[in-house]
DNA sequence: CCAATATTTGCATCCCTGTTGCACTTAGCG
DNA sequence: CGCTAAGTGCAACAGGGATGCAAATATTGG
């Protein structure tokens, strides 16, 4: 907890309970979550606004980044390589179409893919649907 | 526009103008559209939930595939390697940070990712931002 | 520890997307 | 041409995202 704290000092983030809780709940989650699960988590305690703005100000900051897939948009805290001002743009993240969960997947590098001539990449995402080790019966 | 017709024959839908029209549109754009984009272009000639229904139509029948970036869902045409029964699932999409405009990109296939024990890949969907040829001042 | 100030929050309000139910219309068939 | 299943429009709702403004609060300097 003094860890959160300590993340929203080092943004030059004020240390709002809301900021506390909602970083907290992202950290203490492996899946991505949407507002809306974010909301219920918090049990109506912040305003949806106040939550939806803070999730904007996480996101600016590079404290956690947004993930896509075909339900909407979830929100997870960036892991070691995007900690500070290098805050790095390639993001693979599994969806498992069984039980829903969206992850990051860590120590997986993209491979560099080579795009047509004139293109320039900045910044990538790459979004595998499947099934998860947990729901997995071939195990 | 015959092309229209056949394609939506092929598929088991009955033709209409709202389906005809919509598919027209997608066919003859490049760049993924929006909902609302095709609504706007359609001139308000068909109601929104229409439109919905429509786009929901061709997705289920893999004439059209979602295209996601940050800023939402779009629709885009399916090409070649997706016609008929061979529907595949795996997309390139890149998305122009100065124009805006989001694209298929053909020809090019998404290298295999090995991804940790256990889990299994179904599609993959991979998004790349950065700057197309034509906004491009290097060239 | 307190006051000043700049930030953050809650509320009201708005717009857009996605979805469903139901009645009406129409395409495509015999 | 008429039937029937499929498609459409309308009403209505839920949810996400966004902004303006007044009230509340975290930080800073005294």
């Amino acid at each position: 907890m003094t860890k959160v704290k300590d993340t929203l000092r080092e943004h030059d983030l004020r240390n709002t309970s809301c900021r506390e809780d909602v970083l907290a709940i992202l950290t203490q989650n492996n899946a991505a979550l949407s507002h809306g699960e974010i909301e219920r988590e918090l049990d109506n305690r912040f305003d949806r606004v106040t939550i939806y703005r803070t999730l904007k100000t996480f996101v600016d900051k590079g404290i956690i980044h947004k993930v896509l897939d075909e339900e909407g948009l979830r929100y997870a805290v960036c892991k070691d390589q995007c900690s500070g001002s290098r805050h790095h743009h390639d993001h693979l993240h599994f969806k498992c179409t069984v039980c829903g969960l969206t992850n990051c997947i860590e120590n997986i590098t993209i491979p560099p893919i080579q795009l047509p001539a004139g293109y320039k990449s900045i910044e990538t995402n790459l979004l595998i649907q499947g099934v998860c080790p947990l729901c997995n019966s071939d195990n």
